[in-house]
RNA sequence: GGGGAUGUAGCUCAGUUGGGAGAGCGCGGCGUUCGCAACGCCGAGGUCGAGGGUUCGAGUCCCUUCAUCUCCA
């Protein structure tokens, strides 16, 4: 049985016992900010868990991808030596929201594990939470399980909480006893023990119970299930092979890997090692990349990061010295196909970026060898041969240079590392960082309203004014009876036509009027619940809790922002057009004042295409498209064909915006309702974000006539100004800075000149005291570079000797000592600047040779010349 | 969220108590050559990331800010 057999197996056995198959959510959560990446089946369920959604079915079954690394649950650091640990991988579930409970769930895991899967009864085992009678009972008398193979365990391994608080409840785990053979020979191996012998292979969460901040338990109305059975594992045992590794769905990966390298995984141990997290990571990147996630340097992305170089690194173990990441993980896309066909899709983005990291990383590691190399030289040249734990830090902290690479450097070179200093530092460090974190909390207020099953009901879509009444008043983060003149509050309504800001429209702004009040509404969120909440200000009287108000949209703002909406939706379709299929939204904001559109393309979009496209949106506009909306079921909207974004959160009925035939996107925004309205479409600039993702900002309608009459001003007064046509401009243009230029360097030569005539003028000035000639005056340059040129003329001249040059300048004062090289053990010019300098108060300084300095007091510059005619004399 | 580093010519970078903005590669012109490569000579190209401060004077010191890199949480 292949893997991708055991997945289909396992969903179809759900559905056929009336589960809804779910697709897999992205691996990024959308609602759940304190959650890296989903690292669950149950993630996307949360809210229905809790009962803040509903949804049309109350059994689900799916396979969901699922990350484990950076967050809470990170395996990162296992993957490669262990059998089962991943970075990447894929859960089996399902799930009963008010269904089904235990009798159920039991009998459903059993059977499909027995009958389904035709895994041996007799080698199964059962763990039950320590005082769950009940499931002993059903394990026991209900399945036939013997009574010497249902185990007992503690909250540790078979209790389950979402949190502190919130839904839990006792957990079943099925075990599969895989024989003496895989086992670890000692005589108390049992359930439990850590070698590979009993295999945990099915989780059932049997939730039942609400905890709340005190830590008392109240039973939930409506017990739930959720299962996970981790699809690698199962496969491996239907496979019969020893590790997660030697199933269908990586040895693929694997073998590339050999392939490429020209070494067999089992040469080493190392080599083992490496082609475990080459095949992990490969699949990780591969699906993270997918989602939407970039490498970056914080956050999400830099966990891929991590993911990605962690691979390179031990891919150079085995000899992968050039880019190999991009490789393997074509294999990805190959054997996950069947299941996940946009992956390949996205192919060609996927390993560009891929192949991106790796220059990049190995741009770091040059560097870094650069630098260790530098390290390592000065220690020869002192005779030390240990490397000091500091440097090593430094090394990696702060350039990201690996650890192991400086050993193997170090190694090869017969020199030591001092570990302990490092990892002295390492500790340092992760106390330094460990300092309490805080992040934005959402306030209790809401978070309360939410669970009492509020919610508010959004009318914007057909008009922008709604009679309601206050849910909600909160100032300063605490809930409030009555907001006063001047007060900042948020407000939560039962009914608004306020749009909340998602889909990277913005908030709507615009008026709160109650019987005795008014609040200017600067701003509409969105909290991760769907909860819509107004910002604003009280402009006027006061606002309390239930008073009946009536909320009014800026009808202005909102139109704008409308056609900017519809407008990115034909971006986007001319994008896919102009420049590909790969084209792939990464990011968009659509303001009343603009709109802002980020998506992946390897290479910036020439001027010739960003015309092009410009024309096409332009002619979609012109086409004056009708601009229709339907409401459906998700998974029909995936069936049509409309494009959904991985970033998005959707629930099960969708909005789809349709264009003509050119456009069809799952979007919860407000739309103008022809594309005629937006009118003028204009692209006003084309940038980078991040490698791979390009962005485009553009105008519509009223802000793209303004945007043209301005330009087109600019240009008609600049062509009045030159007395010419704006046609003939540009020729005008460079005559005139070619003059300028030629007429600059006039100058440069005319100054030139001057200066040479002040300087042949010296024979008076010139002195000889003691053998060196002495040159003292007061000159008439402006700039500290003229006074140098000056000086340099008159050294030239002298050959040997000291000068000294001063220039008043406004309220300055400047001065030099120049002291040709053959007298500098006499002579410091920095000396001389600085004893005379506090006469007309200021100071200087500078090298033995040349020396400058300033003053404020320009009446004193005679005095000041004096004192070094003085000062040289009399030496 | 906390720390470290970097930002100077198209590119890679140097710039040492604060005192003439530089190198190599690339680019343009000329020369050598039948031509090319190579070489020689000449030349263009800089808001020293941005803003503020200290100072007679800031690429250099201080503060703020942006961007990029990097480690930790």
């Amino acid at each position: 049985m292949t893997g991708n057999d055991v997945r289909r197996k396992f969903l179809e056995y759900f559905e056929k016992h009336h589960h809804q198959i779910v697709r897999s959510s992205s691996l990024v959560p959308h609602d759940d900010p304190t959650l890296l990446f989903v690292n669950a089946g149950m993630v996307q369920f949360k809210r229905l868990f809790l009962g803040e959604e509903k949804r049309g079915y109350s059994r689900a079954t799916t396979s969901q991808k699922c990350v484990r690394a950076g967050g809470k649950h990170n395996d990162l650091e296992n993957v490669g030596y262990t059998a089962r640990h991943h970075t990447f991988f894929e859960m089996l579930g399902n799930f009963s929201f008010g269904d089904y409970f235990k009798e159920k769930a039991v009998d459903f895991g059993w059977d499909l594990l027995t009958n389904g899967y035709g895994l041996p009864a007799d080698k199964l085992w059962v763990s039950i939470f320590l005082d769950d009678d009940e499931a002993a009972e059903i394990w026991h008398r209900q399945i036939g399980v013997p009574e010497d193979r249902i185990v007992r365990f503690g909250e540790e391994d078979n209790f389950w909480a979402m949190g502190d608080t919130g839904p839990c409840g006792p957990c079943s785990e099925i075990h599969l006893d895989r024989g003496e053979a895989y086992g670890c020979g000692k005589p108390d191996c049992a359930l439990g023990c850590e070698c590979d012998r009993f295999l945990e292979i099915w989780n059932l969460v049997f939730m039942q119970f609400n905890r709340d901040a005190s830590g008392e338990m109240t039973p939930l109305p409506k017990p739930s299930i959720d299962t996970g059975l981790g699809l690698e594992r199962m496969v491996s045992i239907l496979q019969d092979v020893p590790t997660n590794y030697d199933i269908d769905l990586i040895v693929p990966i694997i073998e590339r890997a050999e392939a490429l390298s020209g070494i067999g995984r089992n040469a080493s141990h190392e080599a083992e090692v490496a082609m475990k997290v080459i095949a992990d990571h490969s699949r990780a990147a591969a699906f993270l990349i997918g989602d939407g996630i970039l490498p970056s340097n914080e956050g999400r992305g830099y966990v891929l990061r991590r993911i990605m170089r962690r691979a390179i690194r031990y891919g150079r173990n085995i000899g992968l010295t050039k880019p190999f990441l991009h490789e393997t993980a074509t294999v990805v896309f190959d054997v996950m196909k069947p299941e996940y066909p946009e992956l390949a899709e996205a192919e060609a983005f996927i390993t560009n970026v891929i192949q991106n990291e790796e220059l990049r990383f190995s741009e770091t590691i040059d560097y870094g060898l650069k630098l260790l190399n530098e390290t390592l030289d000065e220690m020869k040249v002192r005779g030390e041969t240990v490397v000091p734990g500091d440097v090593v830090f430094k090394l990696y902290d702060t350039y990201g240079f690996p650890v192991d690479i400086v050993q193997d450097v170090v190694r090869d070179q017969a020199l030591g590392v001092d570990m302990d200093g490092f990892n002295v530092a390492m500790d340092r460090q992760r106390e330094q960082s460990r300092q309490v974190s805080s992040f934005d909390e959402i306030s209790d207020a809401f978070r309360t309203l939410t669970a009492d099953g509020f919610k508010a009901e959004f009318r914007g879509y057909d008009g922008i004014e709604a009679e309601s009444k206050v849910v909600l008043l909160v100032s300063d983060g605490t809930e409030v009876t009555e907001a006063d003149t001047g007060a900042a509050v948020d407000v939560v309504a039962e009914v608004t036509p306020f749009y909340g800001e998602s889909g990277g429209q913005v908030g709507d702004v615009g008026t709160i009027a109650g019987p005795q009040g008014k609040v200017d509404v600067t701003d509409t969120v969105k909290d991760p619940t769907g909860l819509i909440i107004h910002k604003g200000r009280v402009v006027e009287g006061a606002l309390r809790t239930g008073d009946a108000i009536t909320l009014s949209v800026d009808e202005d703002k909102r139109r704008a922002t409308q056609l900017n909406h519809t407008a990115t939706h034909i971006l986007h379709a001319m994008l896919r057009k102009v420049l590909g299929d790969h084209v792939k939204q990464a990011g968009s904001l659509v303001a009343p004042d603009r709109l802002r559109f980020d998506f992946t393309h390897f290479s910036q979009v020439t001027p010739e295409e960003l015309d092009r496209i410009e024309w096409l949106v332009n002619e979609r506009i012109r086409e004056n498209a009708p601009v229709t909306i339907d409401e459906m079921d998700a998974e029909d909207a995936f069936q049509s064909g409309a494009t959904a974004l991985f970033e998005e959160k959707y629930g099960d009925r969708v909005r789809v915006i349709s264009l003509a035939d050119f456009s069809k996107e799952l979007c919860g925004g407000t739309h103008t309702d022809r594309t005629g309205n937006i009118g003028l479409f204009k692209i006003i600039s084309e940038s980078s974000v991040a490698s791979g993702v390009r962005r485009l900002e553009a105008i519509t309608g009223n802000a793209a006539v303004e945007q043209m009459q301005h330009t087109h001003h600019i240009v008609r007064d600049a062509a009045r100004m030159l007395k010419d046509t704006p046609d003939s401009l540009l020729q005008k243009l460079e005559g005139v800075i070619a003059g300028q230029k030629s007429q600059e360097k006039e100058i440069e030569r005319l100054k030139a000149k001057i200066v040479g005539l002040q300087a042949d003028d010296t024979a008076d000035t010139i002195q000889k005291v003691n053998g060196v000639s002495l040159l003292v005056k007061r000159v008439a340059v402006d700039t500290p570079g003229a006074l140098r040129d000056l000086a340099d003329r008159y050294r030239d001249k002298l050959k040997s000797g000291v000068i000294v040059l001063g220039s008043a300048v406004d309220s300055k004062v400047l001065l030099i000592a120049v002291v040709t090289k053959d007298l500098t053990d006499r002579f410091h010019a920095g000396n001389i600047v600085k004893s005379i300098a506090p006469v007309v108060g200021g100071g200087g300084g500078g090298r033995p040779d040349m020396a400058q300095a300033g003053g404020s007091k320009p009446e004193n510059l005679d005095q000041a010349l004096k004192k070094a005619e003085e000062l040289l004399s009399g030496d």
